[in-house]
DNA sequence: ACTTTTTATTACCTATGGGTAATATACGGC
DNA sequence: GCCGTATATTACCCATAGGTAATAAAAAGT
């Protein structure tokens, strides 16, 4: 608010904002702490007293930054979707072909997976939350859902993908996709871009329709039949 | 054991044939009742009493047929593992070209993903059970993800699935199939069936050979670059 | 009809772990 | 140097739910 930057020497809100950041770097401390370990054990074997014990401090110190142990849930998967958001955002803003944008969907998808926070999108059961985080969450989930049936109905529109069922087809990328949060390990063979790599191309190459000369047709409507046939 | 079957009229071994049938329906149902419960709310969150509840029974009357919940867990999951094995050794039997027994499997594992006995076996954490229970289900999870390498790599030997990485392209197909025992409700929309047929094109599609007129070649070690291009 | 075995019930124990109250300590502001 | 706020600790509460006697009811065997 001020004109003069935090870097003015004896501003009077210096220690203020150091204080505050400092609070903010604890509270970030438990999440991570406390996202590992869920992960590790599962919520519900994971106790609170082990993530203040990793912490170096005890129990009721943690309910200075959250009010129990379901807001500790609910803010990890939040930062999971935050982060899912962001990158969806930064996709519709590029624009391009259906199939392209839904080539950057996986990717990025995939990726994410392989975080704490992305994992904790699959791994933590909705039902552990209260009814109101609970909502939070099935809309999310539901917003991601229409984003791959869009991408791909989409891609259907502008001839960049092989007409088929989107609701289905999004049911078979999202599902492969999540499920990378359930075997993922860090200290594993891959890296989180070999897989994002891979997935892009194993998920898409049977969607694509052939790079065919001309340009996509305002409708295709009806396709030809077995055009090759694939199987 | 007796040469008379349980037809003979006075078979002093009737009663207690019958009575170990009656005995194993009980057994029966207290799996059917517990693993839709535990599926319904989660294993944490379900309780025995009310297992016993919805039997018109009480809990203590559970251990007359499990040691405990978490028996009873370790039981409803080796019942969707039983199913699995069986097909498998079905398909096995009937032998094929990799691409058709890898389309079998893929079939028959997503409508076992449908029932209740089939989704128990990603729905529930291993973690849930003892030491010795859960190296039995991860030995079971391997050796499924044993068997679809070895029905790509068959494929692939054969000429009838275009060359790819049989471990990654394991893990995209088992993990869009596994999901399925996540978002699958049977009164949805889709039918089983509808569901197994569904998979099996969308997860085909994309790695069979061109259906060309030549029989499979030995060895069809390098494809030629680009015959047609997927994509 | 009796005895024995199986199956179920009532009443209870107890470990676990999330959450809270009372209280001490560190720290920035003045 | 004193005060107020933020942060941490110790000690405790208590609801939950798995599991276990002790015992009653039911069924099978003789």
């Amino acid at each position: 608010m001020d004109a003069r930057g935090p870097s003015s020497d004896s501003s009077p809100w210096m220690p203020f904002e150091s204080r505050r950041r400092a609070r903010d770097e604890k509270r970030d401390a438990v999440l991570r702490t406390a996202v590992h370990l869920f992960l590790e054990q599962g919520y519900h074997r994971a106790t609170l007293n082990e993530v203040a014990e990793r912490l170096n401090i005890t129990k009721p110190a943690l309910y200075n930054y959250f009010r129990g142990k379901e807001d500790i849930l609910f803010e990890c998967w939040a930062l999971g979707q935050e982060r899912v958001d962001d990158f969806i955002a930064g996709i519709d803003a590029a624009g391009g072909t259906g199939l392209a944008k839904l080539r950057k969907l996986i990717r990025a998808y995939a990726e994410v997976m392989t975080t704490d926070y992305g994992a904790s999108l699959v791994r933590f059961d909705p039902r552990d939350l209260t009814e109101k985080n609970s909502r939070v969450v099935r809309a999310a989930k539901r917003s991601i859902d229409r984003t791959f049936r869009k991408y791909i109905a989409d891609g259907i529109a502008d001839g960049s993908i092989r007409p088929r069922d989107p609701k289905l087809t999004a049911f078979v990328i999202a599902g492969s996709l999540n499920w990378i949060g359930h075997w993922f390990q860090r200290d594993g063979a891959m890296s989180a871009e070999a897989i994002g790599s891979e997935f892009t191309e194993r998920l898409t190459e049977g969607l694509a329709a052939k790079p065919a000369r001309r340009r996509a047709a305002s409708t295709p409507a009806k396709r030809r039949k077995s055009s090759g046939g694939t199987r």
